[in-house]
RNA sequence: GCCGGCGUGGCGGAAUGGCAGACGCGGUAGACUCAAAAUCUACUAUAGGCAACUAUGUGGGGGUUCAAGUCCCUUCGCCGGCACCA
């Protein structure tokens, strides 16, 4: 065996045994428990980056982990490979998207081959294949089937340099992510999926996933944002016009004094036309359209309105109240209209105020009176039913109650649910997508492409115009088209599907990555769905992890897949700073991947960022971290190497005898292995923390140098610490693991070999230090038999020279015991 | 503004309410070496002391407890998310 740690050699070497003998490759078998264990696939941007190595470092010590355990491990690897910066590198160099994309995807996939991760590459995918967007497109044909899937006229944000619409989440405080120029708001036609459709029950089983973080559900849990009111209807006075308005205060509909109108809302036109107010109120509703997403939903802005001239009814008291248009009314939340009470509202007091309206108190606090003339801010706590008709008295709740049966009654509102969520847009401008399969036929309008004219397929090598726009508009190969239905002529829909609806059905085909015939067939996605474990970065909280988990929902009411939830347990890992910042090319404090691996090698890059912080913890990078994980490693080398020099025999020993009947220095290294072996589990298993499981093998081998160093070694002894050291670094360094492992005379693969088991035997201490405190601080140790009696190591400890000092001249009030541990003596 | 998370040595971080600082990095001294690297050994929270030891110490203040980094209240700072949602 060679005495020095060569990590290179032998990484390649294990790399390429691997892949030949297809060592991670997997399928269902029946006679195991399964464990889907699935990390978040990459964008191939073309460079793994810190965070691709930390992301994928923990998936592989769990995986491996699971394997070892005896689980049926399905741990799959991806591309989510369609969206924007394809189309940016295309218009910067002329390269085709999909060449640019496929390049990076080698040069990605060699990189993560130099990593050793468990992955099955035989169910690798790609969203950017057509054998893979014809299933999304396929699903967004089920989708549409059921009207999950629809058109509707939207304001959405538009960039107009890039002549598109974008995602919210392209929108960077009010501009484009990639010209920076000011993102409008646009009425568009444009597709939806009906997110809303499962609101309640997106919200409601976040309680049947336990395994997620909290932060993460309560952040999807105020995404959703349900809330409970009523829609109230009143009346236009000078038009007849039923307006609906939604609040969650029903209670205090008896202090409405005006009404306040989104900018857009339809009835704005109708109310002003021919009116002196007509002017006025355009002039209004175009500034308030000029402003930014993010000022007109900023609270810092100012609420402004203009009065329209006309008046609503109130339905409860027949008042006629002004009706308004006001800056601070969303139109795509409630109705797109507000009733305005000023003194039970904070943003109405501050309205009302602004413009001299009339103030009403119609909630009165317990044992409290107050004033409109003296009411200095809004009072939106609980009270008592006040100026409310047949209502006073009652408490606001009961009121709230009674209101809307009341109103209910008389066909003027009625109870309702609203949710922030909405609806999800998935159509963009964009050319490097799966091209929505609808056709425009003139006589028979938008048609579903017929499932067996599937994949739609984007033509390659296209051109690019500086326009920004998609170049598909310009491909008449591409857009003209015959009527599925009447067979005349008719136009493609030249949108395509956001990239979030590619990789909101991923972990569906890895189960059945090469199925030519469906999306996934039942029977593998009845195996091994739900993923295990979901491990990725936080910022996807909402976004993905909302929409896959919508997407199984619908599928599943379709009848495709059998479960409720695609992600059983996530695990969102902190990010990689380096100075206490991310790491970004931008700040240019970026570590290449590459170049660790090839310096130290893949285990030692893998080792040293699963010690330096816990997984879901931020982790600040240390070249230096990294050398001593590398020192580490050299030192598990040398320890087998010598060992094996020094004591031949260890090869071919027989094993140890039993614990008890073993000298005392056998008896110790044995219990720190067992008590490693018991640690290193529960750590990995429980607590996901790789942190103190890396630490606690580090001790298991300063322990074992101890025990080499000391005399002679047991052969059968050091055998079994040795075995089972190597055995437990597998998961978190598999090369170095699976050499050892050989050296040691490991035929199969470290990899297949079960996980260690801790010996309750070897746990045993025949001796244990007690330490003595008085009054909770710590006055001295002693050391006693384990089997001693706690009265008697009491009494031992109290007839001790030094507690006598400590306890000196006062009197003992009691004496606490914690068997094993310490003993507190009280005094006074 | 609201909702989370985090504040522990020079640094990354450990601690089912029971010895604060495991493990690693860095540092100091020493061994090996002609020398260096590598490796090994010892020490390494702060203050005092030759030492045994003593006092202080987990952002600040208060509390519960025999015992608090850990639980409760309060306050400050940093990070993240949401933010006119009627």
């Amino acid at each position: 065996m060679e005495e020095r740690y060569q990590h290179e050699k032998l990484e390649t070497k294990w790399q390429a045994r691997w892949q030949e003998t297809k060592a991670y490759k997997v399928s269902e078998d029946q006679d195991k428990p399964k464990y889907y264990c699935l990390e978040m696939f990459p964008y191939p941007s073309g460079h793994l980056h810190m965070g691709h190595v930390r992301n994928y470092s923990i998936g592989d010590v769990l995986a491996r982990f699971k394997m070892m355990r005896g689980y049926n491990v399905l741990h799959p690897m991806g591309w989510d490979s369609f969206g924007l910066p394809a189309e940016n590198a295309a218009i910067k160099n002329g390269t085709p998207p999909a060449d640019w994309t496929l390049d990076n995807i080698a040069n990605m996939r060699r990189q993560l081959k130099s990593m050793g991760i468990s992955y099955d590459w035989d169910r690798e995918v790609a969203t950017c294949l057509p054998d893979y967007y014809r299933w999304t497109q396929w699903l967004f044909l089920q989708f549409y089937k059921k009207g999950l899937a629809y058109k509707k006229l939207g304001y959405v944000n538009w960039c107009p340099d890039c002549a598109t619409v974008l995602a919210n989440e392209q929108v960077v405080d009010g501009a484009c992510e990639r010209c920076s120029s000011t993102v409008e708001k646009k009425a568009l036609d444009q597709w939806y999926f009906k997110t809303t459709a499962y609101a309640q029950e997106l919200l409601d089983s976040l309680e049947d996933l336990p395994g997620w973080p909290e932060k993460v559900k309560i952040m999807q849990s105020n995404w959703i944002g349900r809330s409970e009111g009523a829609q109230l209807i009143f009346e236009v006075a000078e038009t007849g016009d039923r307006v609906p308005v939604y609040t969650t205060r029903p209670d205090t509909i008896f202090g409405v004094t005006y009404m306040v109108l989104a900018a857009e809302h339809p009835l704005v036109e109708k109310v002003i036309a021919g009116t002196s107010y007509e002017e006025p109120v355009r002039e209004f509703v175009r500034k308030v359209q000029k402003l930014t997403d993010v000022d007109r939903t900023s609270t810092e802005v100012e609420k402004e309105g203009v009065f329209t001239g006309g008046h609503v009814i109130n339905p409860a008291t027949g008042e006629k109240v002004p009706l308004w248009v006001g800056n601070y009314v969303l139109l795509d939340y409630g109705t797109g209209a507000v009733m305005g009470v000023p003194a039970h509202d904070e943003r109405d007091f501050i309205f009302a105020k602004k413009y001299r309206l009339p103030m009403k108190l119609v909630i009165q606090p317990a044992g409290d009176n107050l004033y409109v003339e003296t009411l200095r801010e809004a009072y939106v706590d609980e009270g008592f039913m006040d100026n409310s008709g047949q209502f006073d008295g009652l408490t606001n709740q009961e009121g709230k109650r009674q209101i809307v049966d009341w109103l209910e009654q008389k066909g003027l509102g009625e109870r309702q649910i609203n949710f922030r969520l909405r609806d999800w847009l998935i159509s963009r401008q964009r050319y490097w997508g799966a091209p929505i399969p609808i056709v425009y036929c003139p006589e028979c309008g938008p048609q579903p492409v017929p499932e067996d004219q599937l994949p739609v397929e984007l033509p390659l090598n296209v051109e690019f115009r500086p326009t920004g726009e998609s170049p598909l508009n310009h491909y008449p190969s591409f857009h003209e088209t015959t009527c599925p239905k009447c067979g005349g002529k008719a136009r493609r829909e030249t949108d395509t599907m956001d990239t979030f609806v590619c990789s909101s059905w991923y972990f569906l085909r890895y189960t059945d990555p090469q199925n030519d015939q469906q999306a996934f067939s039942r029977s593998k996605t009845d195996y091994w769905m739900n993923v295990d474990q979901y491990i990725g970065g936080v910022e996807h909280a909402i976004l993905h992890l909302m929409y896959a988990r919508f997407f199984v929902k619908a599928l599943r009411d379709m009848g495709l897949v059998g479960c409720d939830e695609p992600f059983q347990n996530l695990l969102t890992q902190g990010m990689v700073l380096m100075n206490g910042s991310k790491m970004s090319k931008s700040k240019g404090n970026t570590v290449s991947p590459e170049e660790i691996i090839k310096k130290y090698g893949a285990d030692t890059a893998r080792l040293f960022i699963l010690f330096a912080a816990p997984p879901d913890r931020d982790l600040e990078w240390s070249e230096q971290g990294v050398e001593g994980a590398y020192r580490f490693l050299s030192r598990l080398w040398r320890i087998v190497a010598l060992s094996l020099q020094e004591c031949p025999a260890l090869k071919s020993a027989a094993p140890r005898a039993e614990v008890a009947l073993l000298p005392k220095a056998e008896k110790d290294i044995l219990r720190v292995l067992h008590s490693t072996i018991k640690k290193v589990t529960e750590d990995v298993e429980n607590r996901f923390n790789f942190n103190t499981a890396v630490s606690a093998v580090m001790e298991l081998v300063n322990a074992l140098y101890q025990y080499k160093d000391k005399g002679e070694m047991d052969p059968g002894v050091m055998r079994e610490c040795l075995e089972q050291l190597v055995r437990l670094v597998a998961p978190f360094a598999p090369h170095i693991a699976e050499e050892l492992w050989q050296e040691l005379g490991g035929e199969q693969s470290v990899h297949t070999e079960a996980w260690p088991v801790y010996d309750e035997a070897a746990l045993a201490k025949e001796e244990i230090e007690v330490v003595f405190q008085v009054n909770g601080k710590v006055r001295g140790r002693l050391t006693v038999p384990a089997t001693m009696e706690q009265s008697e190591v009491q009494e031992t400890i109290l007839a001790m020279e030094r507690a006598k000092e400590a306890i000196g001249d006062k009197t003992v009030v009691k004496v606490i015991s914690v068997p094993g541990k310490l003993v507190n003596i009280v005094v006074k």
